[in-house]
DNA sequence: CACTTGACCTGTCCGC
DNA sequence: TGCGGACAGGTCAAGT
């Protein structure tokens, strides 16, 4: 569920939260492996360290020591990082911080105390989240990351550069295409379905029957969407918050997702839900036409 | 090679 | 009420 939004918010959340503090320990709730203190040697590499800067590529964020060493974290479907301050931890926290005065809950995964009393809650539910350590230099080579496409808020990212990389896959869907990050980084099911709604395409068309005109448009419309989710803090379906532990407002803001049944708010038509790449798809079947 | 489907997990919701 | 099954959706591996 963290898609390219809601990664940036938990990074912004970060950057303010923990970056200059030092690693004292971390812990593990005993799963089983992608977690930083599964091998001393590397370890060694996290206690200690500095926060230097908190980074984010596509839907992974990048914490970066001052070892030389980054932690790389995928929240894939349920993972969420939480940091608690001191403050929170003796009940200073507001009421209606509930996330924060349950934790540790059954879905914490790992935990990464600093030496001022802070601490990141790494918590994932259905555990496909994972989080490992890298040297720095080596980031950009680790193969999650060279397959990546480009971000789609970098102003240089230009439908001159944006459509050959969709032709690639005409012989697909464009949601397929749309949802395929070595095409672009960052757009997950949520933001497919916005963007193909207000670019007026049909989610099932195949690449090859979009133009060139059309393929523009949605480029401009992925990143219309993901700024103005990034400015509501995100989508908050079920269980994404924010590093302060709170929920993001985009989805009140978001015209076919999750929103079968209802009036298209640009026609009138009710929006349908159907599957497309093996994916849950909103759509008004009068606007997006195939 | 290009593309699709299933696996990875666990909680929730729906129908019987 | 309880139970089984579908579903949620990011990414990789396996299958077509």
């Amino acid at each position: 569920m963290p898609e390219l939004p809601e990664v940036e918010t938990i990074r912004r959340g970060l950057s303010t939260l923990i970056v200059g503090k030092i690693v004292q320990q971390t812990h593990n709730y005993g799963s089983p492996k992608s977690f930083p203190n599964t091998s001393a040697d590397v370890r060694q590499f996290l206690v200690g360290a500095a926060v230097s800067d908190v980074k984010r590529r596509a839907k992974a964020l990048l914490i970066e020591l001052s070892s030389g060493y980054t932690l790389v974290c995928h929240l894939k479907m349920t993972g969420q990082i939480i940091v608690v301050s001191d403050h929170n931890r003796w009940g200073g926290g507001h009421p209606s911080d509930s996330f924060i005065h349950g934790l540790p809950d059954t879905t914490t995964r790992e935990h990464i105390d600093f030496t001022d009393g802070t601490r990141l809650y790494f918590n994932d539910l259905r555990k496909f989240g994972w989080m490992k350590l890298y040297p720095t230099l080596e980031v950009p080579n680790i193969d999650f990351m060279r397959k990546l496409g480009p971000e789609p808020l970098e102003s240089a990212f230009s439908a001159s550069n944006f459509i050959p990389r969709v032709r690639r896959r005409n012989g697909t869907s464009i949601k397929a295409a749309v949802l395929d990050q070595t095409v672009l980084a960052g757009v997950g099911n949520i933001y497919a379905d916005e963007s193909l709604w207000a670019a007026k395409i049909h989610p099932a068309c195949k690449v090859a029957n979009v133009p060139d005109e059309k393929l523009k448009v949605l480029l401009n419309e992925v990143k219309t969407v993901m700024r103005l989710s990034i400015e509501k803090g995100g989508s908050t379906d079920k269980n994404y918050v924010n590093a302060e532990g709170k929920k993001g407002s985009y989805l009140s803001f978001a015209k076919v997702f999750r929103r079968e049944g209802q009036p298209c708010p640009r026609c009138g038509t009710t929006i349908v839900k159907t599957r497309v790449a093996g994916r849950g798809t909103h759509l008004c079947p009068q606007c997006q036409s195939l």
